[in-house]
DNA sequence: GAGTCTTTCCTAGATGTTCTAGGGGAACCA
DNA sequence: TGGTTCCCCTAGAACATCTAGGAAAGACTC
């Protein structure tokens, strides 16, 4: 039994996605462990949590997907970034670190 | 039209009501003006999520109601935390800095 | 070449939080 | 007396995430 639970800030997965498609394409698996990686295995997405929401951000224009051979040689969907999806991902950005530095400054102040 | 929207992250809104309670017992009204006072006007609870949230609160034992007067004269009713409340409080700060840091982490290694 | 493991994708339905959009009473003010 | 502010409340909608599955196909083991 893990003493801390992994979990996702509701509202944050959308930026997530778009930060970890910043560099390079990725498929959906990939961007899953990428992010698990980078933030110490504190986030962790689940598949169920993913996919639908690659797909609203599909519909939404802020990806284009590909399908394509992975690393490891098997069928895989590749999603990169669309010029609105790297404006979104700004916006997001600035919307994260504007909550960020409230919610902290709630906590400091009390 | 406002450049940015108010809101709040979904998951952070008991965390906030327990710090608002930290120091002194407040009406829900004062709960919702003190957050935005203290968040420069960036977090704003709206009264269909606070009252709901606070009454989630005191079924789980984290806050204690009683009616009384506020400094306005008018009936009011005052929320305080219990024991485990502040335990809670503690509990869900560390999720917060665990979470935020892990989130500016794969923002930053992008 | 049979069987198992891993990778990769997918979906339906449940769950839980927050918001929208109301309603209402009582004190204060003009 | 009438309007405004304070303070409480609720039903239903909206929405994102999770649970708990299923499936196909390459890789590995023997």
């Amino acid at each position: 039994m893990p003493t801390t639970k992994a979990e996702l800030l509701q509202g944050t997965l959308d930026l997530l996605i778009l930060t970890t498609l910043q560099a390079d394409p990725l498929h959906g698996y990939g961007i899953a462990q990428k992010l698990q990686q980078r933030s110490d295995d504190v986030l962790v997405v689940e598949e169920g949590s993913l996919y639908p929401a690659l797909y609203r951000m599909e519909e939404k224009g802020w990806i284009d997907a590909e399908w394509g051979k992975s690393e490891n040689n098997r069928r895989a969907k590749f999603y990169s970034l669309t010029r609105s999806g790297r404006k979104q991902l700004k916006e997001e950005t600035a919307i994260w670190e504007r909550v960020c530095r409230a919610i902290t400054l709630v906590l400091q102040t009390a």
